[in-house]
DNA sequence: ATGACTGTATGCATACGATAATACACGGAA
DNA sequence: TTCCGTGTATTATCGTATGCATACAGTCAT
């Protein structure tokens, strides 16, 4: 997992650049809940990276509810996702996907690609609600 | 152009944003050589931000050779675009899913429903490929 | 020549990102 | 208990991003 991580110079905050590979790992199974992740100084370390910036990446992880933090202990990959009351659900689905049509067009992708390929991942993974 | 621009509140840099969904407009044909792009004061007001800000969106996709700035004239998509490869851009289509997936299931949504909004989004606002 | 529109530039203020250097607190194993 | 690995916390410093306000400088149509 620590060799995958790449931090390119986009501008892009590098806590970000962390954060979303991580993301990105988990919802590809790379990661799969109650995996344990690198711990804040071995990626810290690998990425050249100040420990504190590791940090806010995790926090952030943590924050959206993917990762739990386990002092003197490790982080890991979360098992079962916090539930929410379904006009709450609406409203997250609504801006997600906002988010994602923003995200695709700005990586000059076509954003039903994308959503296909979501559809093919959630089938294959068997994620259901 | 304008009314398709839009500003998350990811982290990422406002200027980042902007310039890379110009990006995406112009490797997308959305933005075709030639064509003139909204003035930064558009931008600006359009996107409540700073003109500093836009200008700053501007100055980058310049730099990259993506679009000529003539004072006072205003900014144009450069003749022969830089491109992106299909390769490269499936790698993207693929990393994005991912991400979504996870961000799906860390909020605890199907990620088939946030596909279906995508879809429905992208074709109300007829982004094409 | 004038005026409107465009990009260019500046100064000031605030907030945030990143690094560095330490130090502390907790859990588990030896 | 002691040690080590892990997360937590603090302080300082530097650069960048953003906003707000204001002004300047070209280009063009009138």
């Amino acid at each position: 997992m620590l060799s995958t991580l790449r931090i390119e110079d986009n501008g892009v905050p590098i806590y970000v650049q962390i954060r979303d590979q991580f993301l990105g790992a988990i919802g590809s199974g790379l990661l799969r809940p109650g995996a344990r992740l690198p711990t804040m100084r071995e990626v810290a370390v690998a990425l050249k990276v100040d420990l504190n910036t590791a940090r806010h990446a995790y926090d952030e992880l943590e924050q959206t509810g993917a990762i739990v933090i386990v002092r003197a202990r490790g982080t890991y990959v979360v098992d079962k996702p916090p539930p929410l009351d379904s006009a709450r659900q609406a409203k997250k689905v609504e801006g997600l996907a906002h988010q994602v049509v923003a995200l695709a067009v700005a990586a000059g992708l076509d954003p039903g690609d994308v959503a296909q390929q979501v559809i093919r991942i959630s089938k294959r993974q068997g994620v259901k609600k």
